[in-house]
DNA sequence: TTCTTATGCATAAAAAACTTAGGTATTATA
DNA sequence: TATAATACCTAAGTTTTTTATGCATAAGAA
């Protein structure tokens, strides 16, 4: 994805998030879910995209369904059970990720 | 750091934000910092601290001050001006990146 | 007294996750 | 008829990290 470092090691998560909530997704779809789901702030490159869906792909988290389109050939992924089992673990891990940051960014004065 | 991949571009921020509030730190000292802000979540290994603390330096961001405590060589940095600039903006950055993470692990549904 | 842990710095090789930059092909639009 | 949008893909390069070292002093345990 293009903006900032930061996205590094979110965007397998984001992949799951999607999935989990669309049903089934194509690459294009994704990219384009995000975009509009952030107002554009972020925006995820193809070569950053379509090898994320493989390796989880070949992870056993995705499942593929070809389809064909207007003469285009369309990549449907869906999750696989073990894939939700994985995104409700790589989401507890992002809520547990920002929580860490905030901790550091915004620190709660101690009471002592 | 050890963790989680989601770490990834945040080491250099977390760096400005603890300089910023302590004046002035030198290195192991921010790897205990963390650790105590975050309970043990957040591991800062060495092997990722002091290339990006000399990284800051060489961006002018961070200035250099040695000081020998107990016959053991302490090397503190602390902000330049540039470096707070920076700081702040990187702050932003990650609080947006935040706000943008969110809306896509927990989106408000549309009132449409 | 000697080994381990803690303190304090550092770098180099490897891995991981990206960006950038290409490639192919179809359909819609200017 | 050229460009943009749709739809897939990969390879090279960059950045940032982990892992694995190395050196040195001080403190504490065996």
């Amino acid at each position: 994805m293009s903006n900032s470092k930061l996205y590094k090691g979110s965007l397998s998560t984001i992949i799951l998030k999607l999935l989990a909530e669309n049903n089934k997704m194509y690459g294009y779809e994704i990219t384009q879910k995000v975009k509009e789901l952030t107002q554009g702030e972020l925006t995820i490159t193809e070569g950053a995209l379509y090898p994320a869906l493989h390796k989880l792909e070949a992870d056993g988290f995705l499942e593929v369904e070809m389809q064909r389109v207007d003469n285009r050939l369309r990549k449907y992924y869906k999750l696989t059970q073990a894939g939700n089992q994985e995104k409700v673990s790589r989401i507890e891990e992002l809520e547990r990720f920002i929580e860490t940051i905030q901790g550091i960014v915004n620190p709660k004065p101690s009471l002592g």
